[in-house]
DNA sequence: AATAAATGAGTGAACGCTCACATCGATTAT
DNA sequence: ATAATCGATGTGAGCGTTCACTCATTTATT
């Protein structure tokens, strides 16, 4: 067993994820993660097998955590619109906790998304599953699943990007209310 | 003068559009440009700079030409729901005929956005512009602008993105007054 | 003393870019 | 008409640098 726990994995980890956001992944090399951690290269591979692992560990285990998070937190609530509130709360919780880590997982989705299996439980099937069940339950008017959770995802990532480029000043709690307000009108149609 | 105006430069640009949105900017090696192009990789320096400037050159023509062609339209409509139906019937033509190059736009705002200046004209300017006016002239609710802003972008967006990844089957185009009746219920509040 | 953890110089491959040279079409001189 | 000349274009081996990764050695912990 390690002396220390995971102290310097947990360390290299968070380092790299902090460089990866500010620099890009390929951008960033081993020999920046180790210095800004203050630790040499080679004990990098002490705990990774390579760069890409790291960024793939980075990246998959917080992805599908949010997303089992999302669907625990989903199944509390009734009707949709409850859900959907829960469920954006969440999201906006998760954001100004970390917006480094939110960050990371959407600057990564374009390298790592194509390293998730179907099977894989995201939050965008979360949301699928969920509208697809309020339209089958007459909660709100059917139409495309994909279309619907396309846009009300999108509404909701496009305001935590703004938030992250400081374009928006407030937390995103903040606008909690205002998101779930939006995102019914855009379901609830005509 | 060029013999043959600018075909080959012409085909470079593409061929790195291509490869760029397929296996992302610094994945993709001046060689690999070349090959695929069918000329040498000295022929790139004829042409461009450096690879950064073929990046930034294939980011920055068409980002602000696509908005610079929203606002032109925008000023063409009224009141704000016909400027909104405008914009986004356009977005929706722009992606269906060039899904790669939106797909570029998307990708490459990553890392070529720290470039653009604040006196660039973008779509999220023109964008804000409008639901500003909207709002002064009281065709919807007073809110903050960037809020909506960012709701009504991300709702059209992330749709388009859907529709890059096979999620959604129809043309953009087909979904355009889908998207509009969307943002203006977005919009119009309660 | 034994073992786990950390080190950093070293390695080979890959990268962006250069440059001396070849090719071609157009222009000028004969 | 023909030849000589020229600049624009294309070529690819080669250069210097950087990178991810390795491993013999040192350091720290029990």
């Amino acid at each position: 067993m390690a002396r220390n726990g995971n102290k310097t994995k947990k360390l290299l980890a968070r380092t790299a994820l902090e460089l990866f956001v500010r620099k890009g992944i390929t951008e960033t090399t081993v020999r920046d993660i180790a210095a800004a951690a203050g630790l040499a290269e080679g004990t990098l591979y002490r705990h990774f097998d390579s760069k890409d692992e790291l960024a793939w560990e980075l990246f998959h285990t917080n992805y599908t955590a949010f997303a089992q998070e999302l669907d625990r937190l989903q199944q509390q609530y009734d009707p949709l619109k409850d859900k959907l509130a829960a469920m954006i709360s969440q999201f906006c919780t998760f954001f100004d906790q970390d917006p480094v880590l939110f960050g990371y997982l959407l600057l990564a989705q374009h390298t790592q998304l194509k390293k998730v299996t179907p099977e894989m439980e995201t939050a965008v099937t979360v949301l699928q599953k969920v509208i697809a069940q309020g339209m089958a339950r007459r909660e709100i008017p059917a139409g495309e699943v994909e279309v619907a959770a396309a846009m009300v995802l999108g509404l909701v990532l496009q305001v935590a990007v703004f938030k992250a480029y400081n374009r928006i000043t407030q937390d995103l709690s903040e606008l909690s209310e205002a998101l779930v307000a939006a995102c019914w009108r855009v379901l609830a149609g005509d």
